[in-house]
DNA sequence: CTGTTAGCGCCTTCAA
DNA sequence: TTGAAGGCGCTAACAG
């Protein structure tokens, strides 16, 4: 390995002239500078980032932290979708993803702790935010800088997230349906702890409530995320006594499920029920019918976050700990339109 | 920062004793283990691993390379399957993954040159495979340690590599079509430059031809990746004057799309036509009709990646270069059978 | 069983 | 404008 010390020897200067032409110091001569990296080219050194690591007492690297490997919902492009958001924010700056690979919440703590206290990354992105974490309350306690993807139940005046206006959202994509004459709307949700499903459902309940259209019961129906993709929700819809005539759906991996069980049982979308969701993944644009979605946007979610983490990785000051991507609705074909 | 040298003196030993008993070495008494233990409890300390990188000469790190960020086929579900894969074995051996994060190849290309050459990196994982990747003769001319998800088109003898048997796989599905009745049997691919493609299509055409089924004209159609779903190879094939009674489709997130705008052309799978892809992701189980594919264990491909990788960076000896990951065929309900 | 010394490759004062 | 020296935190060889 060619090192810093090989190119003193073969220039003829000292380490330190070499590590700050390197640094492109502006107080070495032109002559020198161009002597050196001739001798650098030539010898094929390159800066060892470790060694580099060690002094400056920082790696540029932030830890993303999926959930857990076994969970099935990692299936769900919106993770490849966010790792690319954050990619594109690091890459400019010269900063590294380290991926966690844990299988359980146990695994994954372990890792962390790995990672934050071996000073192995600067900074963590958290891309899901659960109840009482305990790797939030490790991250916390060390004073770690972490950013969440999504909303924090607790303390969210003190961490530092990027989401949406999820209640905002819910309202907005429930009145599209109102607004389109439907009037018995049911509600399918993924895991019930989850914040986002949480805070969709509450948009969706506003809404109803706004227009004066009292709730169903029963129709408020939370779903294993991916666990059979839907199929036990519709069914549990089908044995409703009163049908509804739209689904208002917190992930559109939920709706490929629920449209497929109906399809199943002779139900079409949007004829019979409309549909709606939340996400605008790939899929939703290329399954029959096409869905009317939330774009959430989820590739700045992932540049937000990534600047977000750089920024206090860098003792920049963050304006506000609850960064908010803004929303917009993709219009598609699973909602029968009032003419 | 607590280091060491603190740990040191506050127990009264040298730092050699600690770094001793962080690797729990033999030779030193049970009675200082006890000690020096107990002060690293107290004081909170951790072992830098920074620092323990640079004098092992080695990061313990992958760098496992996606496509470029700016292609949509990142979306497939296949990356973060292969991911947990990877992150499995990885986890195990105390392994960490670092992600790579350029939109573009050259973005790409000059990431992996960072961590190869400032040595942040052990080992690589591609997870694609592409004709003349400037990439993979870099890696080759430093004599750098990576192994290729797929199959490499040149330097097959020399490159490690994980892949299924793809001809075979796509003789056995095919021939599935045939057994059931199936005689104009068109295929769908992606990119044709994509060796996976040419693969499974080789195998599609050896069916054909073993059993005697001349292929019919222009029933070999490509479609770009994801771009509009497929929607091309469907009305290319609607306008053909032989139209098929089933179809072979390389990759299950193509045959999405393909359903999907069959389906609004009023042509119903498996009733009007047979199909079948490859790859057995997530979806194909929950979409409507549920996908007849080839299970291509993609989980496993990742995995035995990762121990390839891990083995070539620990100087292990690798007993073949091409590593074959068996495929079997998930049969639902895609295909319409011979009674 | 333990301490001393040196060094991994780099950067950064301090001094010249 | 450059060099010498020390140190980032850890490990390993050599002594004892």
């Amino acid at each position: 390995m060619v090192t810093i010390k090989d190119i003193a020897k073969a220039t003829g200067c000292s380490p330190s002239t070499v590590s700050r032409v390197i640094a492109n110091n502006s107080r070495i001569s032109e002559e020198t500078k161009q002597k050196v990296r001739a001798a650098m080219l030539e010898l094929g050194y390159h800066p060892n980032l470790t060694a580099r690591n060690l002094v400056a007492q920082s790696t540029k690297t932030i830890g993303v932290i999926m959930p857990s490997s076994a969970d099935k919902s990692l299936q769900n492009p919106f993770f490849t979708e966010i790792l690319r958001g954050i990619g594109s924010y690091f890459h400019k700056q010269q900063f590294s993803m380290l991926l966690s690979s844990g299988q359980t919440e146990q695994e994954k703590f372990e890792e962390i702790e790995r990672m934050v206290l071996g000073k192995y990354v600067d900074g963590i992105i958290l891309l899901y935010s659960r109840l009482k974490d305990p790797i939030v309350s490790f991250l916390k306690e060390k004073d770690f800088p972490f950013v969440i993807v999504g909303k924090p139940l607790e303390y969210q005046e003190e961490i530092v997230h990027v989401d949406n206006d999820n209640v905002k959202a819910g309202k907005d994509i429930t009145e599209h349906l109102i607004e389109n004459g439907h009037k018995r709307i049911s509600f399918i949700g993924g895991a019930a702890d989850l914040v986002v499903t949480i805070d969709r459902q509450k948009g969706y309940e506003t809404a109803l409530k706004e227009a004066g259209i009292s709730p169903l019961e029963k129709h408020i129906i939370h779903t294993e995320f991916l666990k059979s993709g839907g199929r036990e929700a519709v069914e549990q819809i089908l044995e409703l006594d009163v049908k509804p005539d739209a689904i208002v759906v917190s992930d559109d991996l939920i709706s490929v499920g629920v449209i497929s069980t109906f399809e199943e049982y002779g139900i079409h979308i949007p004829e019979d029920i409309s549909l709606v969701s939340f996400n605008n993944i790939y899929f939703s644009e290329i399954i029959h019918p096409a869905l009317t979605t939330v774009d959430i946007q989820i590739f700045q979610i992932g540049a937000e976050s990534a600047k977000a983490i750089i920024q206090m990785c860098t003792n920049q000051m963050l304006d506000k700990k609850r960064i908010i991507i803004p929303h917009q609705i993709a219009y598609r074909n699973s909602v029968r339109l009032m003419d």
